[in-house]
This record gives structure tokens, C-alpha cells and sequence, in this order.
DNA sequence: ACTATTTTTGGTATCGTTACCAAGCTTGAT
DNA sequence: ATCAAGCTTGGTAACGATACCAAAAATAGT
């Protein structure tokens, strides 16, 4: 930042004090019609802009809020965050973000901890924090995050966007985990399919966990079981879906699954592609479903079924809730958006 | 922020002046040993930070950087972003971002433009800016928009990652337009493809057209010409690349290219579904190759030959471009790095 | 014309750091 | 012992805004 032109300045071009200026930045109503606009016109002439680092000083406030995730070039998290971007932004807030996977294509993962990020995000002194995904999402997670989180949320206000967790104080926007699973399964049963599998998502992962505990759960209550078998988590990207399909077809082909359901569209691509290396086709041989859907299933070959889980929806949901925080504000917002099935053509009808 | 301790409690604490503890913040030799280690004992014990704030006022520097990019959702820029994130916090910058073209898939495009994207950013204090396509990618840009730049450059670095601009004084990483093309228009002849389309790439946007232009061109060094209307500018996107298809296939069947040069892969993904549609296959009626390599070609039905264009090193060039330019160097940096053709099914060979 | 009231202005302390200078304290050399 | 030269320290003025209070000016009421 080079020399930049001040308020006093300002004011001394004006032939005001300090003060006046001060009153016109903030609109206060008492300042008479005249210097107002002889001022707006020189700071416009000026191009001046107030000093955030002054204002921070006084307000405690950089409206800015920080966003943390493991990795913006997973679709899921992209649209997500283009949707808190641009709420936060209507708000008057700017967006720092933070991947904490980063190069993960390149499978060198962050040698900095999530942990690392908080420290640096309370140095940024943002206003509040969005936590997306991550090592919260653990089916276990270690007692020095939760404390690293706590402590976090005692300093700003911190918005995790998943799923409630114990011990952990901050607070939660939930999303759903089970209903759409839920609805997948009926869909399947209704086609006819009997064996179903599931394939895709990180084990040990809350919501890796919640689906499969769903998907069994559901077809429990229409009188079937899932085989155990036929259940592979991996990982949410294209290559853990291929991987788990190549794997799930080396069971004995007589008792393949006809209908499986993966955890987001990267993943049914990957299987769609490994059923095709070994010369199958969905969804003649297999059907496949996913959890979430991503810009291109709908171009995809097959077109996939896949259920829209509203992120649009979620995203401006923390951001309220994160933005009422920063104003005080104690209320807890509830959201119970169900996912939408879209049927394509993945899944045969 | 809720109440934040100060540096002069610490100094209190610790029986010190400021100064001192100063010091000790700022790794300065002069403070002896055994104060330090109280010191630093104190600060982790009150986990204290330091008030960016406060530094901010007597340095003029925030520690951040701001990022401005259409659309995150983009795999383009985000596979950018997430290298530029990574290796600007790896230097101690933390990263602002912003989308200007929000909302994009509900094709309900933001009222702000550009330039008062450069108002809020020039606001927030960034140590400097990274322009990531957008309008500074058109062929004719208004001249407002340059002013609006250059003036922003006046006050913070701004570096453009893209083409060199007439008139645009910001710094500029340049990115190859045309090799790439070269490299596919000789790969598609050499397998004895003699009608070549082009489509996809929003027209009157410099990277189209010179992708464009050196498609011709290499057509016309090998002795060939393009048809107009087997060129078909759209957009980026999976729906783009479907719509210039399927127009396309509405041509006379018989002079239909043999082989097409798509923007991107999800241009690709859009118009191998149009085909599809329409009962062709890919590579066998049509083959394709696409300019701009995404993370999924490789898992797509027919996978996808594309260009590695290199965007990890692109990102990479681009913040050292920026951080040099923060610390006042002049000096300019020159990439050549040529992408690679990556062969895969969609083209037959 | 002279208060009383309201509106508009200006002055100054404050926010939490760092930079800079001056002062105190060692240490070692004479 | 004395003094110069180096370490360590502390004090204080910035940095650029806002908040608050007091003063001045404008307006209204008698």
C-alpha cells in the first residue's frame, strides 16, 4: 500500500475539522447540506478511502469473516462457498479463505494442522468463522480440536456447518444426512432392485457414517438387509469411486449388487467408469444413485440421478447465523431443507 | 471480537515495559534470554496475538492478499485458487476472495461490477491483488474499466494473470494461448482428420479468440482451412458445450469436421452428451480434445484427451509475481511453460 | 432584543502496536 | 578506579480513525 491520503487531510482541503469528515463517512444526519457535499466531492476527488486499520482500532471490527475448508476444488465445497461469498458480501462482509488440503491431487497433503488455521485465523481478527467440513466431520474427533475449537469460539464467533457435535460449543448449522438416503433406497426398492451397495465417502467420517447407518437402517424397515460386502467407503473423489467399484466387482458375480448408491457424483462417475473397464453398463448392469449432486451429472454419460441437497440453501443459512452471532444474537437457526431426488437416467427410470 | 487482551498486559504481566515485549514478538536479538522465555511463557499461557489492527497502523500492511475470479465453481479457477491460497499462505499472505460473478448457475448474474469490486477491495487494506480472468479477458475493454485498474494499481500491486493489456499498467503473468492449440490441430491431422471444428469459449473474450486464430492459423500452415461454421464460440460450461453441438450437428451431415477442439473439458463433457443424444459416438463419429484440462477427463465416457496447461505453476508464478511487486521489486516474471497433450479415448489414438 | 433551544461544529482522548531515542547496566580495557 | 563500548531496557511519539464533550452558530420563542 503505497502513501495513502488520510481524514485529516481530508479535512484540511475541505476547510473542516476532522470531525465533520468523520460524520460524513458514517452518514450521521448532523452535518449541514452544504460541507456534506463539498466533502463528498473532495474525498471522491481524492479517491479516499478511510483506513480499515484506524477503524478496526475503534470498532474491533475488520468485517471480514474467514472460511475454512479442506479443498476448494471439490465441487461440493465450491458451491458452497460461492454461495457464502456472495451472501457474506451483501452483508458487507469480505471472505478470507482456507483451504487446509491443499495440492491434494498431488497427495501431498498440508503439513499444517487444522489446528494451525485457527491460530492464524484469530491472528486475522476476523469477525466470525465458518468451519466446513473437515476434521469435524470425524466419527472421533481428538479432544485437543474441540479444545482448539472452543477456545477459537470463545475469541469469534465460529459456525460449523454439518452436523452437532459433543463437547463442542461453537455453533451449528445442520444438514440433513439420512432423509435423502433414505429416499434413494425407496426409489431402488420401488424399481425392484434387491441388492443394493454403497460405495464412497472417507470411513470414519460422520457423514460417511450417517449414510451407511441410514441406508442400512432403511432397508431394514422394508424388510431387506445390507451385505456387508457390498458396503466400500473410500474417499469422495472420482478415483475412490472407481476404486471401490473395481473392488466391489471382484465379488462373485452372482451376487453382485444391481443398484448402488455413492456418495456424491465424483464417486459415481469414478464407478460408472471402472463398471465400464470391465465392459458393463449403467445402468443395465448396475444403477447407481448419488447423494450429491454436482454441476455436470446432468451431462454425464449415463445422465446420473442424484439428489440436489439445496447448498445454495445451507451456505446463506451460516452466513445468517454466523452474521447474527457477530451481532450477539444467541438464537440458533434451524433448517430442515429435504433433498430433492432427480432422477436421470443412472438409475434406469 | 470479544475483549482481547493487549500487549500491555502482557508487558504488566511480565513485569516489562511494551517495548520488551515488542521485542519478543518481533524475534528482535536484543532481549535477554531469561525475559524472553517469561515472556513468551506469558503470551502462550493468555494466548495473546498481537491486534493485526494495530500493526496494520504503523506498518500499512494487512498480511493479506486479495484474489478477484468470475467463479470459483469453475474447476479452472479453482484448481488456480487453490495453488494460489496454498502457496501465499506458505509466505505468510492469507487470501481474500472474491467472485464476481455469483449465482452463475442460476444464471442470475451479480449487479456489481468489476470496478466496484476494485472500490471494495482498495478498501480492505490488501498488501495486493490478483486478477483471475473475468473482464479483463475481453477483447474490448471499456476503457473505464483500465482506468479503474490502473488506478487500483496505483495504490496496491495488482497482478493479471492472462495476456498483456494496452493501456493496463498492472504487472501481468502470462498465460500461452496458442502452443496448446497448435499442439492439438497437429495431433488431430497426424491421425488424418481433415475437417477440424472449434467450439465453446464465450466469444469477444481474448483467450477465445486467439485459441481461435491459432487454430486457423496452424490449419493454414499445414496446408488446411477452418469452415466458419464449424466454429462455435458459446461458454465455459457443460450446457455451452452441449448447445454448440447440437447446433453443429444441424449442419449437412456430410461436411461435418471429423474431429473437434473443445474449450474446456466440461465444454467437451456438454458436447460429447449432445452426440450421444443424437446417437453418435465419440471418438467414432467425432473425436474430440479439449484445451483445458479438469480433474475428472480422466474418468469420463469416452475419458478426455486434453492440455495440461500447468495451473499449479501458473498459481504459483502469479503470487511470487505479487509478493516481489509488495516488496518493491519491478522486475517481471516470464513463464514458458508449454502444455502437454494428453492422450486419452476421446480422440482415437 | 434577549433568552432558550436546537443544530452544527471543533477539540481531544483513545484504540494497540512499532520506531526511535535516551538511559541504565555490563563488561573489559586501561 | 575510570571510561568507552557494547547490551538491554524503558518512555513516548507516531499511525488514522471514532467517540464524546464542549463550544459556536443558527433558530425559535417570548
Amino acid at each position: 500500500m503505497k502513501n495513502k491520503i488520510t481524514i485529516s487531510e481530508i479535512a484540511r482541503k475541505s476547510g473542516v475539522s476532522v470531525s465533520t469528515v468523520s460524520r460524513v463517512l458514517n452518514n450521521s444526519p448532523s452535518v449541514s447540506p452544504g460541507k456534506r457535499e463539498k466533502i463528498q466531492q473532495i474525498i471522491a476527488e481524492h479517491n479516499y478511502t478511510p483506513s480499515v486499520f484506524a477503524r478496526g482500532m475503534v470498532n474491533h471490527t475488520s468485517q471480514n469473516i474467514g472460511v475454512i475448508l479442506p479443498d476448494i476444488t471439490n465441487p461440493y465445497f465450491a458451491s458452497l462457498f460461492m454461495e457464502v461469498q456472495s451472501f457474506a458480501m451483501q452483508s458487507g462482509y469480505a471472505t478470507l479463505l482456507f483451504n487446509t488440503m491443499f495440492v491434494r491431487n498431488r497427495k501431498q497433503q498440508s503439513k499444517m494442522s487444522e489446528e494451525d488455521y485457527f491460530r492464524i485465523i484469530q491472528e486475522k481478527q476476523v469477525d466470525g468463522v465458518l468451519v466446513l467440513g473437515g476434521h469435524i466431520d470425524k466419527e472421533d474427533i481428538p479432544d485437543s480440536y474441540i479444545q482448539a475449537l472452543n477456545q477459537l469460539h470463545r475469541q469469534i464467533p465460529v459456525v460449523i456447518v454439518g452436523t452437532r457435535i459433543e463437547g463442542c460449543n461453537c455453533l451449528v448449522v445442520e444438514r440433513d444426512l439420512k432423509q435423502g438416503v433414505a429416499s434413494i433406497v425407496h426409489h431402488f426398492i420401488a424399481l425392484g432392485h434387491e441388492r443394493i451397495g454403497f460405495i464412497g465417502g472417507e470411513p470414519g467420517i460422520r457423514i460417511t457414517t450417517a449414510r451407511i447407518e441410514a441406508f442400512k437402517q432403511e432397508l431394514r424397515a422394508l424388510g431387506r438387509t445390507a451385505l456387508d460386502n457390498h458396503i466400500i467407503p473410500s474417499d469422495y473423489y472420482a478415483p475412490d469411486g472407481y476404486e471401490a467399484m473395481r473392488q466391489l466387482l471382484d465379488e462373485p458375480q452372482d451376487t453382485l449388487p444391481t443398484a448402488i448408491i455413492a456418495m456424491n457424483d465424483m464417486v459415481a462417475i469414478g464407478a460408472i467408469r471402472a463398471m465400464k473397464d470391465r465392459g458393463l453398463q449403467c445402468p443395465e448392469h448396475i444403477a447407481i444413485a448419488s447423494c450429491d449432486q454436482f454441476p455436470q451429472s446432468e451431462y454425464a454419460i449415463p445422465r446420473i440421478t442424484s439428489l440436489d441437497q439445496h447448498n445454495e440453501y445451507l451456505g446463506r443459512m451460516a452466513v445468517l447465523q454466523l452474521i447474527s452471532a457477530i451481532n450477539g444474537s444467541e438464537e440458533m437457526i434451524r433448517i430442515n431443507h429435504t433433498p430433492r431426488l432427480i432422477i436421470r437416467e443412472s438409475c434406469g427410470a
